[in-house]
DNA sequence: GTCTATAACGAGATAGAC
DNA sequence: GTCTATCTCGTTATAGAC
């Protein structure tokens, strides 16, 4: 899949970190012009090359955002994995979420790549899907552990993280308005359920 | 604010019928090509004009937005308002709750315009926000009437909603997988008051 | 009001020298 | 691997005839 060219710097590597800043750029323009309008020009700029020069790393603009799209799910996938969680199930559930909130609010242009279409003509490639899956993955996971485990009780669980998150980014970005309230819901979610099992 | 513009067609309000009919255009451009790449030329194809004629109705482009901005809002704020609301303060808080739900995965487009700052360089002009914060004042009453005032439970109420909402269209847009939820977290969100009310 | 023509710009992508 | 030059296409917006 990746483009076997020999790179001028001999050093090891340096193709692949050259890679990572052009993504780092990526990102940075994403933050100011949005997902959808990045120039490769102006991506290219702020890393010291010329808009053709990208295509020594990128086969196209779409494979710059699948790397992208990778790099999120990667990001996030990881801090879910580093995480360490207490030993109660339910207080691991509500630390994940905590966890997937906190991403949300912190990287808005990730979250957003990830996880709503927003970008047209995009379609992540299986490769880049894959993280993302991984994630998902450990999430219900750890969802199921703490006795969450009808589908619709998992929908609900992650409407509330994502009800949060999209109030949050949307009307008080930087702050914590809705973030803090994540205990509450969480209260909320888990007495409801308590109810529900005692009839 | 109106261009005094003499239309050819002599019948009053053909100008504004034809005004009408681009905004309807530029929705529909906005559901294939993603509302930040709407395309003038193709919005006025949509119409059986060219691409010029349409600044005989709308001075720039964010013009154009800005008039599909006030009507959705104020399409949203008419459903809001023409609907048949019961007796019980509580059942009318869930049935607001349940419009602005309606709204939102019945008109992605339009509730993203509204709800989320999606689109680069454009900010709504005070005139089209108007029928925006007639609207959020409807529905913070109809919530207070329902004994909903706290900051905090507004807050987490909205938050509600637009998680159900964005993960409704996220992940199975069509259908009603989360949209079918609204009663159980509503449910859920009510037995949280109570139960803090009766401590 | 609508048109043609065009200005002015920017995008993504390719060719080929070095 | 990076560059210059260029192709091709698209965009918003304006000028001016009708």
């Amino acid at each position: 899949m990746e483009a076997k060219v020999k790179p001028q710097d001999p050093r090891p590597g340096r193709h692949a970190a050259r890679r990572d800043e052009i993504i780092q750029a990526a990102w940075a323009e994403a933050e100011t012009r949005g997902l959808s309008a990045i120039s490769l020009t102006e991506v290219a700029r702020r890393v010291g090359l010329r808009q053709p020069s990208l295509y020594s790393y990128f086969a196209s603009k779409n494979a710059l955002i699948d790397a992208m799209f990778a790099q999120a799910a990667s990001s996030l996938l990881h801090q879910i994995e580093q995480t360490d969680y207490p030993a109660s199930p339910r207080d691991g559930a509500r630390l994940v979420a905590r966890t997937v909130l906190q991403f949300g609010v912190s990287n808005p242009t990730q979250s957003q790549l990830i996880f709503q279409r927003t970008i047209p003509g995009y379609e992540p490639s299986a490769d880049a899907y894959a993280p993302a899956l991984q994630m998902q993955d450990r999430y219900v996971r750890k969802l199921a552990d703490a006795g969450v485990t009808a589908p619709a009780d998992v929908d609900i669980f992650t409407a509330l993280v994502a009800g949060l998150a999209s109030q949050q980014l949307a009307n008080d970005p930087g702050g914590d308005r809705w973030v803090s309230q994540l205990d509450t819901v969480l209260d909320m979610f888990f007495a409801h359920l308590d109810r529900r099992s005692r009839t």
